[in-house]
DNA sequence: CCGCATCCCATGTGATACTG
DNA sequence: CAGTATCACATGGGATGCGG
Protein backbone atom coordinates (compact mmCIF):
# COMPACT_ATOMS: atom_id res chain seq x y z
CA UNK A 1 0.00 0.00 0.00
CA UNK A 2 2.66 2.44 0.16
CA UNK A 3 4.01 3.92 -2.46
CA UNK A 4 6.91 2.35 -4.14
CA UNK A 5 10.24 3.98 -3.21
CA UNK A 6 13.49 4.43 -4.38
CA UNK A 7 15.96 3.30 -1.76
CA UNK A 8 17.44 6.72 -1.46
CA UNK A 9 17.55 9.05 1.40
CA UNK A 10 16.99 12.27 0.14
CA UNK A 11 14.75 15.28 -0.26
CA UNK A 12 14.06 14.70 -4.03
CA UNK A 13 13.55 11.31 -3.46
CA UNK A 14 11.45 11.63 -0.48
CA UNK A 15 9.46 14.28 -2.17
CA UNK A 16 8.66 11.47 -5.68
CA UNK A 17 7.41 8.95 -3.01
CA UNK A 18 5.03 11.28 -1.75
CA UNK A 19 3.52 12.60 -4.52
CA UNK A 20 5.57 11.17 -7.30
CA UNK A 21 3.23 8.46 -8.18
CA UNK A 22 0.71 8.78 -11.14
CA UNK A 23 -2.11 10.91 -10.44
CA UNK A 24 -0.76 12.20 -7.36
CA UNK A 25 0.24 15.45 -7.85
CA UNK A 26 -2.96 16.23 -9.66
CA UNK A 27 -5.21 15.05 -6.30
CA UNK A 28 -2.89 17.44 -4.19
CA UNK A 29 -3.77 20.30 -7.29
CA UNK A 30 -7.06 20.08 -7.04
CA UNK A 31 -7.20 19.81 -2.86
CA UNK A 32 -4.53 23.01 -2.98
CA UNK A 33 -7.44 24.90 -4.41
CA UNK A 34 -10.04 24.30 -1.53
CA UNK A 35 -11.52 21.31 0.25
CA UNK A 36 -13.16 18.67 -2.04
CA UNK A 37 -15.20 15.59 -1.96
CA UNK A 38 -14.47 12.14 -3.45
CA UNK A 39 -16.79 12.90 -6.20
CA UNK A 40 -15.64 16.57 -6.63
CA UNK A 41 -12.31 14.85 -7.36
CA UNK A 42 -13.76 12.40 -9.79
CA UNK A 43 -15.00 14.66 -11.41
CA UNK A 44 -12.55 17.06 -12.03
CA UNK A 45 -10.28 14.33 -13.01
CA UNK A 46 -12.43 12.68 -15.26
CA UNK A 47 -10.12 10.01 -16.61
CA UNK A 48 -8.54 8.87 -13.35
CA UNK A 49 -9.87 5.20 -12.51
CA UNK A 50 -12.30 5.20 -9.24
CA UNK A 51 -10.00 2.54 -7.53
CA UNK A 52 -6.99 4.52 -8.16
CA UNK A 53 -8.29 7.79 -6.63
CA UNK A 54 -9.18 5.47 -3.50
CA UNK A 55 -5.76 4.17 -3.55
CA UNK A 56 -3.83 7.85 -3.67
CA UNK A 57 -5.98 9.12 -1.11
CA UNK A 58 -4.82 6.38 1.24
CA UNK A 59 -1.52 6.72 0.38
CA UNK A 60 -1.25 10.68 0.48
CA UNK A 61 -3.23 10.92 3.99
CA UNK A 62 -0.95 8.44 5.12
CA UNK A 63 1.83 10.28 3.93
CA UNK A 64 0.33 13.39 6.10
CA UNK A 65 -0.12 15.84 2.81
CA UNK A 66 -3.83 15.78 3.17
CA UNK A 67 -6.18 14.47 5.65
CA UNK A 68 -10.51 14.12 6.01
CA UNK A 69 -11.90 17.42 7.10
CA UNK A 70 -12.58 17.01 11.19
CA UNK A 71 -15.75 17.15 12.66
CA UNK A 72 -17.53 17.40 9.18
CA UNK A 73 -21.01 15.09 8.94
CA UNK A 74 -20.00 14.40 5.28
CA UNK A 75 -16.44 12.91 4.02
CA UNK A 76 -14.51 16.10 2.68
CA UNK A 77 -10.66 15.97 1.70
CA UNK A 78 -7.76 18.82 2.31
CA UNK A 79 -4.58 19.70 2.58
CA UNK A 80 -2.49 19.63 5.63
CA UNK A 81 -0.25 22.26 6.68
CA UNK A 82 2.20 19.91 5.38
CA UNK A 83 0.72 19.69 1.98
CA UNK A 84 -0.05 22.95 2.16
CA UNK A 85 3.66 24.50 1.93
CA UNK A 86 3.59 22.61 -1.52
CA UNK A 87 1.33 25.33 -3.02
CA UNK A 88 4.68 27.53 -4.21
CA UNK A 89 6.38 24.56 -5.73
CA UNK A 90 2.91 23.56 -7.33
CA UNK A 91 2.77 27.15 -8.90
CA UNK A 92 6.45 26.62 -10.16
CA UNK A 93 5.70 23.54 -11.45
CA UNK A 94 2.99 24.73 -13.08
CA UNK A 95 4.79 27.57 -14.92
CA UNK A 96 6.99 25.24 -16.04
CA UNK A 97 4.44 22.94 -17.02
CA UNK A 98 3.07 25.85 -19.02
CA UNK A 99 5.62 26.81 -20.89
CA UNK A 100 5.85 23.52 -22.19
CA UNK A 101 2.81 22.94 -23.78
CA UNK A 102 2.02 23.33 -27.38
CA UNK A 103 -1.33 23.26 -28.83
CA UNK A 104 -3.77 21.44 -27.37
CA UNK A 105 -4.99 18.11 -28.66
CA UNK A 106 -8.81 17.86 -29.28
CA UNK A 107 -9.23 15.43 -27.04
CA UNK A 108 -7.87 17.28 -24.12
CA UNK A 109 -9.72 18.91 -21.66
CA UNK A 110 -9.34 21.24 -19.08
CA UNK A 111 -10.99 21.27 -15.92
CA UNK A 112 -12.15 24.43 -13.19
CA UNK A 113 -8.84 23.98 -11.70
CA UNK A 114 -6.54 23.42 -13.99
CA UNK A 115 -7.02 26.41 -15.26
CA UNK A 116 -7.63 27.85 -11.78
CA UNK A 117 -3.57 26.95 -11.17
CA UNK A 118 -2.30 27.82 -14.48
CA UNK A 119 -4.04 31.27 -13.62
CA UNK A 120 -2.38 31.58 -10.48
CA UNK A 121 1.22 30.49 -12.47
CA UNK A 122 0.65 33.01 -14.85
CA UNK A 123 -0.28 35.71 -12.55
CA UNK A 124 2.18 38.72 -12.26
CA UNK A 125 1.04 40.27 -9.01
CA UNK A 126 3.44 43.30 -9.74
CA UNK A 127 2.05 43.70 -13.37
CA UNK A 128 -1.72 43.79 -11.83
CA UNK A 129 -0.17 46.43 -8.51
CA UNK A 130 -0.49 48.85 -11.32
CA UNK A 131 -3.65 48.16 -12.39
CA UNK A 132 -7.38 49.06 -11.69
CA UNK A 133 -9.32 46.62 -10.04
CA UNK A 134 -11.23 44.27 -12.38
CA UNK A 135 -13.46 41.03 -12.58
CA UNK A 136 -13.35 38.88 -15.47
CA UNK A 137 -16.19 35.93 -16.25
CA UNK A 138 -13.90 33.55 -18.02
CA UNK A 139 -15.79 30.32 -19.97
CA UNK A 140 -12.96 27.89 -21.55
CA UNK A 141 -14.30 24.55 -22.72
CA UNK A 142 -16.84 24.21 -20.03
CA UNK A 143 -14.92 25.40 -17.32
CA UNK A 144 -16.23 28.53 -16.05
CA UNK A 145 -14.35 30.97 -13.30
CA UNK A 146 -15.24 33.98 -12.04
CA UNK A 147 -11.30 35.94 -11.97
CA UNK A 148 -11.13 38.74 -9.37
CA UNK A 149 -8.02 40.62 -9.68
CA UNK A 150 -7.72 43.91 -6.88
CA UNK A 151 -3.56 44.76 -6.53
CA UNK A 152 -1.75 42.59 -5.69
CA UNK A 153 -4.25 39.82 -5.19
CA UNK A 154 -5.74 37.36 -7.37
CA UNK A 155 -9.06 35.31 -6.21
CA UNK A 156 -10.26 32.88 -8.28
CA UNK A 157 -13.50 31.21 -7.85
CA UNK A 158 -15.83 28.61 -9.60
CA UNK A 159 -19.07 30.40 -10.57
CA UNK A 160 -22.10 28.31 -12.27
CA UNK A 161 -23.92 31.56 -13.29
CA UNK A 162 -21.57 33.85 -15.29
CA UNK A 163 -23.66 35.72 -17.10
CA UNK A 164 -25.43 37.66 -13.76
CA UNK A 165 -22.27 38.64 -12.16
CA UNK A 166 -20.89 42.06 -11.87
CA UNK A 167 -17.81 41.06 -14.54
CA UNK A 168 -16.17 44.00 -15.91
CA UNK A 169 -15.16 41.53 -18.99
CA UNK A 170 -16.54 38.13 -19.92
CA UNK A 171 -15.28 36.16 -22.42
CA UNK A 172 -15.44 32.36 -23.71
CA UNK A 173 -12.57 30.55 -25.10
CA UNK A 174 -10.78 27.77 -26.39
CA UNK A 175 -7.65 26.23 -25.14
CA UNK A 176 -6.03 28.57 -27.68
CA UNK A 177 -6.16 31.36 -24.75
CA UNK A 178 -3.23 29.45 -24.31
CA UNK A 179 -1.59 31.77 -26.86
CA UNK A 180 -3.17 34.42 -25.53
CA UNK A 181 -1.25 34.25 -22.40
CA UNK A 182 2.18 33.13 -23.91
CA UNK A 183 1.81 35.87 -25.65
CA UNK A 184 1.94 34.45 -29.31
CA UNK A 185 -1.91 36.33 -29.77
CA UNK A 186 -2.24 39.66 -28.63
CA UNK A 187 -5.72 40.89 -27.44
CA UNK A 188 -7.47 42.16 -30.89
CA UNK A 189 -6.18 39.11 -33.13
CA UNK A 190 -7.72 36.77 -30.45
CA UNK A 191 -10.84 38.50 -30.99
CA UNK A 192 -10.91 39.22 -34.71
CA UNK A 193 -10.13 35.60 -35.07
CA UNK A 194 -12.48 34.53 -33.01
CA UNK A 195 -9.80 32.66 -30.28
CA UNK A 196 -11.44 34.61 -27.95
CA UNK A 197 -15.28 35.67 -27.88
CA UNK A 198 -16.64 38.37 -25.98
CA UNK A 199 -19.87 37.75 -24.08
CA UNK A 200 -20.34 41.17 -22.96
CA UNK A 201 -18.46 44.07 -20.95
CA UNK A 202 -15.73 46.03 -22.18
CA UNK A 203 -13.28 43.76 -25.19
CA UNK A 204 -10.56 46.79 -24.90
CA UNK A 205 -10.14 45.28 -20.92
CA UNK A 206 -8.79 42.02 -23.10
CA UNK A 207 -5.77 43.61 -23.14
CA UNK A 208 -5.51 44.22 -19.24
CA UNK A 209 -6.02 40.47 -18.91
CA UNK A 210 -3.30 39.36 -21.28
CA UNK A 211 -1.14 41.57 -19.45
CA UNK A 212 -2.00 40.73 -16.19
CA UNK A 213 -1.70 36.81 -16.66
CA UNK A 214 1.19 36.46 -18.71
CA UNK A 215 3.60 33.42 -19.08
CA UNK A 216 6.17 33.28 -22.39
CA UNK A 217 7.90 30.37 -22.87
CA UNK B 1 6.90 5.71 -26.27
CA UNK B 2 5.51 8.81 -25.59
CA UNK B 3 4.81 9.36 -21.49
CA UNK B 4 1.63 8.74 -21.10
CA UNK B 5 -0.24 11.65 -20.78
CA UNK B 6 -3.55 12.66 -18.82
CA UNK B 7 -5.89 14.19 -21.42
CA UNK B 8 -6.29 17.62 -19.76
CA UNK B 9 -4.36 20.59 -20.99
CA UNK B 10 -3.08 22.17 -18.32
CA UNK B 11 0.57 23.59 -16.82
CA UNK B 12 0.79 20.15 -14.25
CA UNK B 13 -0.10 18.26 -16.40
CA UNK B 14 2.26 18.76 -18.44
CA UNK B 15 5.05 18.88 -16.15
CA UNK B 16 3.83 15.39 -15.35
CA UNK B 17 3.85 14.43 -18.68
CA UNK B 18 7.56 15.56 -18.99
CA UNK B 19 9.20 14.42 -15.63
CA UNK B 20 6.74 12.72 -14.15
CA UNK B 21 7.28 9.34 -14.70
CA UNK B 22 8.96 6.83 -12.29
CA UNK B 23 13.33 8.00 -11.89
CA UNK B 24 12.81 10.46 -14.49
CA UNK B 25 12.81 13.58 -12.10
CA UNK B 26 15.81 12.20 -10.23
CA UNK B 27 17.83 11.69 -13.97
CA UNK B 28 16.71 15.48 -14.65
CA UNK B 29 18.02 16.09 -10.70
CA UNK B 30 21.09 14.59 -11.80
CA UNK B 31 21.81 16.43 -14.91
CA UNK B 32 21.09 19.94 -13.46
CA UNK B 33 24.22 19.48 -11.45
CA UNK B 34 26.16 19.18 -14.53
CA UNK B 35 26.50 16.56 -17.54
CA UNK B 36 26.78 13.28 -17.20
CA UNK B 37 27.33 10.15 -18.95
CA UNK B 38 24.84 6.94 -19.45
CA UNK B 39 27.22 5.13 -16.69
CA UNK B 40 27.79 8.10 -14.56
CA UNK B 41 23.77 8.37 -14.38
CA UNK B 42 23.36 4.59 -13.62
CA UNK B 43 25.81 4.75 -11.01
CA UNK B 44 24.38 7.77 -9.17
CA UNK B 45 21.02 5.86 -9.56
CA UNK B 46 22.42 1.96 -8.20
CA UNK B 47 18.68 0.97 -8.74
CA UNK B 48 17.28 1.95 -11.73
CA UNK B 49 17.43 -0.98 -14.30
CA UNK B 50 18.94 -0.31 -17.28
CA UNK B 51 16.17 -0.41 -19.64
CA UNK B 52 14.29 2.39 -18.14
CA UNK B 53 17.26 4.45 -17.75
CA UNK B 54 17.69 3.99 -21.44
CA UNK B 55 13.77 4.32 -21.86
CA UNK B 56 13.89 7.41 -19.42
CA UNK B 57 16.33 9.33 -21.50
CA UNK B 58 14.55 8.82 -24.97
CA UNK B 59 11.46 10.60 -23.29
CA UNK B 60 13.51 13.29 -21.80
CA UNK B 61 14.69 14.05 -24.73
CA UNK B 62 11.68 13.50 -26.97
CA UNK B 63 10.54 15.90 -24.30
CA UNK B 64 13.25 18.86 -24.88
CA UNK B 65 13.91 18.52 -21.15
CA UNK B 66 17.62 16.46 -22.27
CA UNK B 67 19.68 16.04 -24.99
CA UNK B 68 23.31 14.35 -26.10
CA UNK B 69 25.65 17.50 -25.89
CA UNK B 70 26.59 18.65 -29.44
CA UNK B 71 30.15 18.04 -30.81
CA UNK B 72 31.32 15.59 -28.20
CA UNK B 73 33.29 12.57 -29.22
CA UNK B 74 31.40 10.69 -26.22
CA UNK B 75 28.09 10.62 -25.40
CA UNK B 76 27.20 12.90 -22.73
CA UNK B 77 23.83 14.00 -21.72
CA UNK B 78 23.05 17.56 -20.21
CA UNK B 79 20.26 19.23 -19.54
CA UNK B 80 18.58 21.97 -22.28
CA UNK B 81 17.60 25.56 -21.43
CA UNK B 82 14.45 24.35 -21.22
CA UNK B 83 15.39 21.87 -18.77
CA UNK B 84 17.47 24.06 -16.35
CA UNK B 85 14.56 26.48 -16.02
CA UNK B 86 13.13 23.13 -13.94
CA UNK B 87 15.89 24.10 -11.41
CA UNK B 88 14.47 26.59 -8.87
CA UNK B 89 11.48 23.80 -8.58
CA UNK B 90 13.99 21.05 -8.13
CA UNK B 91 15.46 23.11 -5.59
CA UNK B 92 12.06 23.87 -3.63
CA UNK B 93 10.58 20.40 -4.22
CA UNK B 94 13.71 18.73 -2.80
CA UNK B 95 13.37 20.66 0.28
CA UNK B 96 9.72 19.85 0.37
CA UNK B 97 10.66 16.47 0.57
CA UNK B 98 13.44 16.94 3.02
CA UNK B 99 11.39 18.55 5.60
CA UNK B 100 8.94 15.14 5.00
CA UNK B 101 12.22 13.04 5.15
CA UNK B 102 11.87 10.58 8.68
CA UNK B 103 15.02 8.76 10.09
CA UNK B 104 16.99 6.51 7.39
CA UNK B 105 16.41 3.00 7.06
CA UNK B 106 19.66 1.07 6.71
CA UNK B 107 18.70 -0.04 3.04
CA UNK B 108 18.49 4.17 1.82
CA UNK B 109 21.61 5.18 0.05
CA UNK B 110 22.71 8.67 -0.25
CA UNK B 111 24.63 9.97 -3.66
CA UNK B 112 26.75 12.77 -4.15
CA UNK B 113 23.81 13.99 -6.11
CA UNK B 114 21.28 13.61 -3.85
CA UNK B 115 23.09 14.94 -1.00
CA UNK B 116 24.27 18.23 -3.25
CA UNK B 117 20.87 18.83 -4.08
CA UNK B 118 19.96 18.68 0.01
CA UNK B 119 22.49 20.83 0.53
CA UNK B 120 21.58 23.33 -2.47
CA UNK B 121 18.09 23.28 -0.35
CA UNK B 122 18.71 23.67 2.62
CA UNK B 123 21.57 26.52 1.77
CA UNK B 124 20.51 29.97 3.56
CA UNK B 125 22.00 32.49 1.26
CA UNK B 126 21.84 35.17 3.78
CA UNK B 127 22.90 33.77 6.96
CA UNK B 128 26.18 32.59 4.63
CA UNK B 129 26.01 35.82 3.65
CA UNK B 130 27.11 37.49 7.06
CA UNK B 131 29.93 34.58 7.94
CA UNK B 132 33.26 34.32 6.83
CA UNK B 133 33.82 32.02 3.42
CA UNK B 134 34.49 28.73 4.37
CA UNK B 135 35.37 25.50 2.82
CA UNK B 136 34.09 21.58 4.13
CA UNK B 137 34.74 18.57 3.48
CA UNK B 138 31.91 15.80 4.14
CA UNK B 139 31.88 12.52 3.92
CA UNK B 140 28.49 10.83 4.35
CA UNK B 141 27.44 7.31 3.46
CA UNK B 142 30.41 6.78 0.83
CA UNK B 143 29.34 10.37 -0.72
CA UNK B 144 32.35 12.78 -0.57
CA UNK B 145 31.97 16.24 -1.23
CA UNK B 146 33.50 19.65 -0.62
CA UNK B 147 31.76 22.38 -0.29
CA UNK B 148 32.75 25.81 -0.63
CA UNK B 149 30.97 28.60 0.91
CA UNK B 150 31.77 32.29 0.24
CA UNK B 151 29.11 35.02 0.50
CA UNK B 152 26.05 33.83 -0.85
CA UNK B 153 27.80 31.77 -3.18
CA UNK B 154 27.24 28.09 -2.80
CA UNK B 155 29.72 25.74 -4.58
CA UNK B 156 29.37 22.20 -4.02
CA UNK B 157 31.71 19.51 -6.20
CA UNK B 158 32.22 15.53 -5.63
CA UNK B 159 35.90 15.15 -4.95
CA UNK B 160 37.71 12.19 -4.76
CA UNK B 161 40.40 13.34 -2.27
CA UNK B 162 39.49 14.58 0.88
CA UNK B 163 42.06 14.83 2.86
CA UNK B 164 44.51 16.72 1.28
CA UNK B 165 42.25 19.55 0.49
CA UNK B 166 42.67 22.71 2.15
CA UNK B 167 39.46 22.40 3.79
CA UNK B 168 38.07 24.39 6.85
CA UNK B 169 36.42 21.43 8.50
CA UNK B 170 36.35 18.02 7.30
CA UNK B 171 33.71 15.47 8.89
CA UNK B 172 31.75 11.95 8.04
CA UNK B 173 28.17 11.25 9.02
CA UNK B 174 25.65 8.92 8.53
CA UNK B 175 22.44 10.01 7.29
CA UNK B 176 21.97 11.30 10.95
CA UNK B 177 23.12 14.60 9.29
CA UNK B 178 20.02 15.35 8.96
CA UNK B 179 18.81 16.03 12.37
CA UNK B 180 21.70 18.25 12.32
CA UNK B 181 20.29 20.25 9.41
CA UNK B 182 16.58 19.87 11.09
CA UNK B 183 17.68 21.63 13.97
CA UNK B 184 16.79 18.48 15.86
CA UNK B 185 20.27 18.05 16.76
CA UNK B 186 22.69 20.29 18.55
CA UNK B 187 26.38 20.29 16.60
CA UNK B 188 28.06 19.70 19.86
CA UNK B 189 25.59 16.71 20.52
CA UNK B 190 26.30 15.67 16.78
CA UNK B 191 29.93 15.10 17.66
CA UNK B 192 29.43 13.95 21.21
CA UNK B 193 26.66 11.28 19.99
CA UNK B 194 29.13 10.06 16.92
CA UNK B 195 26.43 10.71 14.62
CA UNK B 196 29.22 13.66 13.66
CA UNK B 197 32.64 12.25 13.36
CA UNK B 198 35.56 15.47 13.10
CA UNK B 199 38.59 14.21 10.67
CA UNK B 200 40.44 17.31 10.39
CA UNK B 201 40.04 21.18 10.92
CA UNK B 202 38.25 23.22 13.64
CA UNK B 203 35.61 20.89 15.58
CA UNK B 204 33.58 24.72 16.35
CA UNK B 205 32.82 25.27 13.09
CA UNK B 206 30.44 22.39 12.73
CA UNK B 207 27.94 25.26 14.10
CA UNK B 208 28.50 27.35 11.35
CA UNK B 209 27.82 24.35 9.25
CA UNK B 210 24.55 24.10 10.71
CA UNK B 211 23.88 27.95 10.38
CA UNK B 212 24.63 27.95 6.86
CA UNK B 213 22.63 24.64 5.90
CA UNK B 214 18.92 24.46 7.71
CA UNK B 215 16.01 22.69 7.06
CA UNK B 216 13.61 22.76 9.38
CA UNK B 217 9.96 21.17 8.90
C1' DC C 1 -26.71 8.43 -4.26
C1' DC C 2 -21.69 8.65 -2.50
C1' DG C 3 -17.59 6.43 -1.48
C1' DC C 4 -15.30 3.25 -2.40
C1' DA C 5 -13.95 -2.34 -3.45
C1' DT C 6 -13.42 -6.11 -6.91
C1' DC C 7 -12.38 -8.14 -11.15
C1' DC C 8 -9.81 -8.67 -15.36
C1' DC C 9 -6.80 -7.34 -18.84
C1' DA C 10 -3.40 -4.04 -20.90
C1' DT C 11 0.67 -1.74 -19.98
C1' DG C 12 4.70 -0.35 -17.41
C1' DT C 13 8.49 -1.81 -14.51
C1' DG C 14 12.37 -4.74 -12.67
C1' DA C 15 15.94 -8.20 -12.94
C1' DT C 16 18.93 -10.44 -15.74
C1' DA C 17 21.25 -11.53 -19.81
C1' DC C 18 23.14 -10.15 -23.87
C1' DT C 19 25.22 -7.28 -27.94
C1' DG C 20 27.36 -3.65 -31.28
C1' DC D 1 30.55 1.70 -22.61
C1' DA D 2 25.99 2.33 -23.88
C1' DG D 3 22.58 0.53 -24.48
C1' DT D 4 18.75 -4.00 -26.25
C1' DA D 5 16.18 -8.20 -25.51
C1' DT D 6 13.50 -10.99 -22.83
C1' DC D 7 10.34 -12.48 -19.49
C1' DA D 8 8.15 -12.45 -14.84
C1' DC D 9 5.63 -9.43 -12.18
C1' DA D 10 3.53 -5.14 -10.31
C1' DT D 11 0.65 -1.36 -11.34
C1' DG D 12 -2.81 1.16 -13.94
C1' DG D 13 -7.30 1.40 -16.62
C1' DG D 14 -12.10 0.42 -17.24
C1' DA D 15 -16.23 -1.81 -16.01
C1' DT D 16 -18.99 -3.25 -12.50
C1' DG D 17 -20.73 -4.20 -7.84
C1' DC D 18 -22.13 -2.97 -3.25
C1' DG D 19 -22.76 -1.35 1.47
C1' DG D 20 -24.01 2.61 4.39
Amino acid sequence: MAARDYGEYGGITRAMELVGERWAMLIVRDLLLGPRRYGELAAGLPRIPSNILAARLKELQAAGVIRRAPRSRVIIYEVTPYGRELEPVMVALGAWGFKGMGDPREEQIITPDSMTMDLRAAFRASVAATLPATVYGARVRGAELLIRVDGRALDVRRELTLEDRPVDLAFAAGPGIHRLISGALGPEPAIETGVVRVLGGDPGLLGRFASTFHLAA
